[in-house]
RNA sequence: GGGGGGAUGCCCGAGUGGCCAAAGGGAGCGGUCUGUAAAAUCGCCGGCUCAGCCUACGGAGGUUCGAAUCCUCCUCCCCCCA
């Protein structure tokens, strides 16, 4: 076990391998697996809480990425019953619980969205329902005899609630515990995560040395994605992110809409191969939003997209493809309720307000009656504050 | 088992009988500015074809001319003691 064998190319492969990273524990240990010349199993675990993978989850799963392309394999775990407790990283309060179809649902979108970034070829895919759902409570029991509540309390997100007379479930508890026992039964050499999941990744070391897990695994975590907001960390609740499958001129106007001081921490963490931003931060976010388009979209998309916010947000132009959407019958047409079924806002009063600020346009001329007549609406374009078109046509 | 505290709009949080569609903050939305950045600034922010009406302060009843505010029961949560 000692550092001085393990041989330079090894430690190379592990310094490559760690890019990015924040934590690798314990120190040396990856380059020791890797000296054994054998395919690691590289774990990753994912509760399909949310259905839509965003670039948030893209840093740790290029970095299982990398692993694959080294020759390694991925376990792509889906937590779906990880997902009915809810894992208390990085949260102040206790998550809500889902139900089990929507848990399959988001399960099987998330494994799709993930091929966006893995190698399916190299990706095993596993469910923990697959060891938890056959659990009998005498199993429970041993598993939790591994561990103390003051271990277990010792992790921060605990602590802090402790200290603050906050609510810490009995669930949430016992959620490093599966965790950790995903890793027992999937014999992972290493497990990735975010940098909030190291205390998690930890205790599943100590779980498969315990339980006479032929491997120990090391912990492996990469820096969380700030959002946006360029304040928090990327997530789909706090409406932050910038989702895989979203239309390439969404990608490319969120990520023009980033803080200029968290451009930098883009381009690092998720187009690494790039050289980083150097020039004006505008022109550098520009790129950074065709890389990303291009990314999720094919070549090309980027560029498109930039072109569609140019028009639109720039020149304030209306977009080429606006939706049409035929008039009924009335005449004049209350306003309010055509922009409900033409825009999608969420209630007359809305538009009433957007209306009454002077936001609302018919073929670039404010509006500021509330009821319009029909033919001055027939074939032109309503728009509603920066964004929202609908080509107005007549019906018959 | 005993005692105490609490549940308010997307979130936090004030309000203890009328002046409450409910202070304040955050988030969000819109206008101006701009690089859809930051900062600034003005406005909106329950629903309704809207000077009015309707629905709302955990749930159900009740007291009252009038209840988010008082009473009863219920549900859920937190803390302390055991």
């Amino acid at each position: 076990m000692s550092d001085q064998k393990t041989p330079a190319w090894a430690v190379a492969e592990a310094d490559a391998l760690a890019a990015r990273s924040v934590n690798c524990e314990p120190p040396g240990a990856l380059a020791e697996k890797l000296a054994e010349k054998r395919p690691l199993r590289v774990k990753l675990g994912v509760d399909p809480t949310a259905p839509d993978i965003h670039l948030g989850h893209t840093v740790v799963l290029q970095k299982l990425r990398e692993f694959q392309d080294a020759g390694h394999t991925a376990v792509l775990i889906i937590g779906d019953w990880t997902a009915r407790v809810g894992d208390p990283s990085g949260r102040s309060s206790t998550r809500p619980m889902l139900s089990p179809d929507e848990i399959d649902r988001n399960a099987e979108t998330f494994r799709r969205q993930a091929d966006l970034v893995l190698d399916p070829e190299r990706t095993e895919v596993r469910s923990n329902g697959e060891w938890f759902a056959g659990m009998t409570l005498a199993d429970v029991l041993a598993l939790t005899s591994h561990v103390t509540v003051n271990q277990l309390l010792r992790r921060n997100d605990f602590a802090t609630r402790m200290a603050d007379d906050r609510p810490i479930s009995m669930l949430e508890l016992v959620y490093p515990l599966m965790q950790g026992y995903d890793s027992v039964m999937v014999e992972a050499d290493v497990e990735l995560g975010g940098t909030d999941q190291l205390f998690n990744l930890m205790l599943g070391r100590e779980l498969q040395a315990r339980m006479g897990c032929p491997v120990t695994q090391v912990s492996l975590t990469m820096p969380l994605l700030v959002g946006t907001d360029g304040v928090q960390k990327m997530s789909k609740s706090l409406g932050n992110y910038i989702g895989v499958t979203e239309p390439p001129e969404e990608q490319f106007g969120k990520a023009m809409s980033v803080p200029d001081a968290t451009m930098a921490e883009y381009y690092r963490l998720l187009v690494p191969a790039e050289p980083g931003p150097t020039g004006h931060p505008a022109a550098e976010k520009r790129r950074l939003g065709r890389l990303i388009a291009d990314r999720f979209h094919g070549p090309g998309a980027g560029e498109a997209a930039e072109e569609h916010f140019n028009r639109v947000t720039r020149d304030h132009k209306a977009p080429d493809d606006v939706p049409e959407h035929v008039l009924g019958p009335d005449d004049p047409v209350h306003l309010p309720a055509l922009m409900v079924a033409a825009l999608g806002l969420p209630s007359n009063g809305e538009a009433r307000r957007l209306i009454q600020q002077g936001a609302v346009s018919l073929d670039g001329v404010p509006v500021a009656d509330l009821d319009v007549a029909r033919e001055r609406l027939s074939g032109a374009v309503l728009k509603a504050g920066k964004r929202r078109f609908a080509r107005l046509v007549a019906g018959d």
